[in-house]
DNA sequence: AAATTATTTTAGATTTGTCTAAATATATTT
DNA sequence: AAATATATTTAGACAAATCTAAAATAATTT
């Protein structure tokens, strides 16, 4: 496995989280993720492509391909240990571990990250429920968890609707949510356990505790 | 305190260990520690200098001023906490620590570093022997010298070990020396340098020059 | 289907850190 | 003190990663 520069690897995990099952990813998504501008994406997705991580044909949008999804998990693998690492031993709370992992994952040394995760006692999660990939990049598939329990700004994708009856579709298809559909939750009303979530490129619409409760996700974000 | 990249760290910290109490460093000397080129270190210095970090005028060498020693206690901090960790947590070798904790070392959030510290217990020295500043950048001066250095019949305690080598550490085994072993010089012999020395309880033992070139000890006198 | 709008790519510039080769300053020898 | 050798700096180039502005392509609207 060769070495990737801190910027490759930001990149490539963002493409990741973005593409999840079977999404092709947009330069201004990339762009808007990685807080740079589309023209610097389409620098990258070349010499992604040359090093051939990733299938790219211009204007096509981009994936992942076999040898970059293993680097992703490589990447998130050092994320999740060290934020695991933060939390359960330095007792760093839930929501600050993030940031501080975004730095250390970038140190690549393999023996570095397997004595970690055996210090670690192996750990099957992170903080934040993630699932942490193996030394052989094995992932457990993802956890869905319903809408109620997503934590505020983390984008998810909806992936199941409970109760399917003809009345929640109706009201699911007025508000423009579907399978696959991402979102994220941008307030929460405690009076009511409403909330208002916001869909890309969208207005920001609410969302009756009734109807959360009925919908669930999958986390894209929460550990980029 | 500012953040600096990678590459000028490691100028700041090879300048803080060239210089010592009273050297000037010159640019070939540096160039050599670093494997680069003279041409990359005067530029780097003329950057150093528009910080504030050092002194230097064309031709002259240069020595960090207040705030550049400062930035490299901080590394110099970070380096061996990471080092520490890494033997007493992680279970490598002393002699694996160094290479992963110079990654490590980049990684500059004060808060993980404060906790690390406090996780490890606050600990004095590395697994080198070498102390660790404190959160203030306040380091202990344990006079450590080389054992070339060491007068007759004063009682030693080898604190740290350069060139670390295979070979070095296969012969310092065999001869049963270690970090924290006791000795003193029975005697010197000026036709090559080589000296007899004693370890309490074992038969005294013959040391090349070479070699005790590369041992630093601290004088049991001096560190009371 | 043509016009308009949005997205993506290209072209050219900038910053950081590096290099080689040539010029300049300092040190050493004769 | 002049000649030679060594050390250091300058000048100009390059690669990585970014940017702005303009051009090209795709998507949407009328």
């Amino acid at each position: 496995m060769l070495n990737y520069s801190t910027s490759e690897e930001n990149y490539i995990k963002a493409i990741f989280h973005l593409q999840g099952n079977t999404d092709i990813v947009t330069t201004n998504e990339l762009a808007n993720v990685l807080k740079t501008k589309p023209a610097s994406v389409t620098d990258m997705m070349k010499k992604l492509k040359a090093k051939k991580l990733l299938n790219y044909q211009p204007y096509q949008g981009f994936r992942l391909n076999n040898e970059g999804t293993k680097v992703a998990l490589g990447i998130i693998r050092r994320h999740r240990l060290w934020e695991y690492f933060l939390a359960e031993k330095l007792k760093f709370t839930w929501d600050e571990v993030h940031e501080v992992a975004e730095d250390l994952e970038h140190v690549t040394n393999k023996k570095l990250i397997d004595k970690l995760d055996e210090y670690l006692g192996f750990p099957r999660v992170d903080p934040h429920g993630d699932p942490i990939p193996d030394a052989n990049g094995k992932i457990e598939t993802i956890r869905k968890i319903c809408l109620t329990e997503l934590p505020l700004n983390i984008i998810a994708s909806v992936c199941s609707v409970s109760d399917q009856s003809g009345e929640i579709l109706e009201l699911l298809e007025h508000k423009k949510i579907a399978l696959g559909t991402k979102l994220e939750i941008k307030k929460k009303f405690d009076f009511d356990n409403s909330m208002e979530i916001k869909i890309r490129q969208q207005p920001p619409i609410t969302i009756s505790e009734q109807l959360a409760k009925n919908i669930f996700v999958t986390s894209l974000l929460n550990s980029l």
